[in-house]
DNA sequence: ACCCAGGCCTGGA
DNA sequence: TCCAGGCATGGG
């Protein structure tokens, strides 16, 4: 009744590069050649590149639909809005949109969203991977695993266990002064007092209010929980990248209102193209 | 040693 | 409303 665990996905924008590096998701890396390893909703994924545009995943059709379907947004059409951007008037935009046309905007779990981008102030993305992954083996599950080179893996912990965490425990994590953000982040949400699932399904704007109300989390990193976690796709985190973006190719000032109801992937195409423009000594 | 990192909070103009 | 400084720590 499984079937055989590996399913080939065709789709013109989905490139496991691209996705992995776009600075949404913490737990996505390279494995090998075209080769890609996710852990997320508490599983393993195996990704390869095959050709322009396939893409095989370790998993069975049911595990696809179930999550992996959802979690790289393969059913929106991202080609319509790369079109409307090469198109459009707007030089950077369509540079960026053609340099990174394979992004897609993730569905990652609300709370480990929320959590990583708490973490992330004030960091860059390796220490911030190295934080999570320190964090998933204190205080996540382990699961034994064959298909992932390297064995067996952490979750990311849940709401229930950090909120119960010490704060001189996440320091050894070397989490810095975020400890008793991220103990007080995951106690509103074991009480009930947030609830993340209600926030994919209420208003960007509510959303967006909600998360703010947490110590630790601004306008950036709300941003970031919205766009990345509750999927609301039209939040536009400004970081030190995308105002990099706006100074240097916008006189300083940016009208996201331009791309109504999808500024995030906006966003996205504008912040892994602005990095790629600034890399040093990395081809690519 | 130095500077910066997908920032946020506080206090003072 | 806007700005400066502090923050804990690792990567380059």
């Amino acid at each position: 009744m499984k079937g055989i665990f590996i399913m080939d996905i065709k789709n013109t924008n989905f490139d496991l590069k691209q996705t992995a590096d776009s600075g949404q998701c913490f737990r996505m890396n390279q494995t090998g050649d075209n080769q890609y390893g996710l852990i997320a909703y508490g599983k393993y994924l195996n990704l390869i590149r095959m050709d322009e545009d396939t893409v095989r995943l370790g998993c069975g059709e049911e595990e696809y639909h179930q999550i992996w379907e959802g979690y790289f947004d393969l059913v929106y059409d991202y080609g319509s809005i790369i079109q409307s951007l090469l198109s459009g008037e707007d030089r950077f935009l369509s540079q960026a949109a053609a340099y990174g046309q394979g992004i897609r905007i993730l569905r990652q779990e609300p709370f480990e969203t929320m959590i990583s981008f708490i973490i992330s102030q004030n960091k860059n993305i390796p220490s911030i991977k190295n934080c999570i992954e320190r964090l998933c083996e204190r205080f996540g599950d382990y699961i034994d695993c064959k298909e992932r080179p390297g064995g067996g893996y952490y979750t990311f912990p849940k709401a229930e266990i950090l909120a119960g965490a010490e704060a001189g425990e996440l320091r050894k994590l070397k989490l810095g002064y975020r400890d008793e953000y991220i103990i007080k982040a995951s106690q509103a949400v074991a009480d009930g007092s947030i609830d993340l699932d209600e926030l994919s399904r209420c208003s960007y704007e509510k959303a967006f209010m909600k998360l703010k109300g947490i110590r630790g989390i601004g306008d950036k990193v709300a941003n970031c929980i919205a766009l990345y976690g509750l999927h609301h796709i039209e939040a536009f985190p400004v970081d030190v990248w995308i105002n990099k973006a706006i100074k240097e190719f916008y006189n300083g000032s940016f009208d996201s209102g331009k791309y109504q109801g999808y500024a995030g992937i906006v966003q996205q195409y504008m912040f892994y193209y602005i990095r790629h423009l600034y890399a040093k000594g990395k081809g690519d």
